[in-house]
DNA sequence: GGTGAGTGTTACCAAATTGTTACGAAGTTA
DNA sequence: TAACTTCGTAACAATTTGGTAACACTCACC
């Protein structure tokens, strides 16, 4: 996962240390503030994915700080959540009007919190789902990006190894023989030795896994989820 | 305010009444479905702005309106956005599988929703105006002036240099191979060396950093935040 | 339990690919 | 014109990759 990063803005030191707490538990870099001013300031440096912040603060209220946020260029891209005391209050008007673009109400919940962080990264990345990724099981393989993400951990792979893969992967369950493989690899006017093709399968179960795997003697491989 | 279209999708006939009178009160211009196909049918023809869709309903559920209006490419601009009854609901989750920008929970407060509205709208018509200037993380990319700005360190770079970076910046994770490379920044008839892109790399390398640049062997290069 | 075809593994090397540096021609600016 | 830049290139270094040889292993079958 390329690092997300959360700006946290709350002036209760108890809230930062908890919610801060979760979210880092989830693998986003936190920062914190406990003041509107610094909380723009910090933002300008650091240009966070999203913004959780508290209305109620000194120096700077949070609605403040967000429409100053707003009129950031490089914050464009940046989502800003605000913490409301109760779920029906005024703040949340003002905080849309500020150019919010959700709130969480206090008290707060740590899961409930960290789904809702969960769901409105995922709408940031949106946009990015329209590459061409492929998804099998735990596995996703970007063919754009040369690489692949196994429970969220990238593991990079050479080109033909990576062809290879890819090649078994399009198809699940699916044997493919040894010719077919040379064919699609390694173009079928290439001749090669015998072992070619076993030394880059042993090399992916290394990286991936031996059990995704299947050698079929006399017929070929196949990947299986 | 250029005329703003919403298509609100709903089978319960108050809640059409009481969302769109407050809608309609904004200055948007609303239009109405109760069933899913029917939604679609006048998405076709008006090609909303926004559309606000219903989950649960008779016909074709919101879900399925979804994926067939994403699929339409006349509303590529458009953002949808569905109400469900729970905000922790399953069928959050399957929404944004559908293609749904976001989510309004019930029961539905009427101020909040406009408030919603008017920061799904912002984030549009953002997107729409095309700008001279890139953010990719924490650096600017100035086209015009030719310059770009890391960290709030200005830095200039000559024209190869420059066209290089943007090309590589403008789909950060993306691998370009030397050929798009030559292609889009060289011109496909210009021939140079084969170690000129390399030259150029080592020189962005140099002066934005190492970790930006990664090569991918026998394939190109990617920029990475 | 021996046999052999088909695979697995390892270490190693050659080729392919990329990195680096310095330099000069061409272009720009003062 | 002098003083800089920019850009491509050559030449060489460094790195990575893909492939192979050589040998170990497995398993069905006699």
């Amino acid at each position: 996962m390329s690092d997300i990063r959360i700006l946290l803005v709350d002036d209760e030191e108890d809230i930062l240390e908890i919610v801060g707490y979760n979210l880092s538990k989830e693998g986003y870099i936190v920062s914190t503030a406990t003041n509107g001013k610094d909380a723009v300031k910090l933002a300008k440096s650091i240009v966070p994915h999203l913004v959780i912040l508290d209305v109620m603060m000194p120096e700077m209220d949070g609605i403040e700080a967000c429409e100053l946020m707003r009129k950031m260029p490089e914050l464009d891209n940046t989502v800003i959540t605000f913490l409301t005391a109760r779920a029906e209050d005024y703040s949340q008007l003002a905080g849309f009007e500020a150019g919010a673009d959700d709130y969480i109400s206090k008290p707060i919940k740590p899961k409930v919190l960290v789904g809702k962080v969960k769901s409105l990264l995922r709408r940031l990345n949106k946009t990015e789902q329209l590459k061409d990724v492929l998804h099998v099981g735990t596995i996703e393989i970007n063919r754009e990006e040369y690489k692949i993400i196994k429970e969220g951990v990238e593991i990079v792979l050479p080109r033909k190894e990576f062809e290879l893969f890819y090649l078994l992967a399009t198809k699940p369950g699916k044997v493919f023989t040894r010719e077919e493989i040379l064919d699609k690899v390694w173009g079928n006017e290439v001749v090669v030795g015998g072992r070619t093709i076993d030394v880059h399968i042993r090399k992916l179960r290394e990286k991936i896994g031996d059990d995704y795997f299947k050698t079929i003697k006399g017929v070929g491989y196949k990947f299986e989820i």
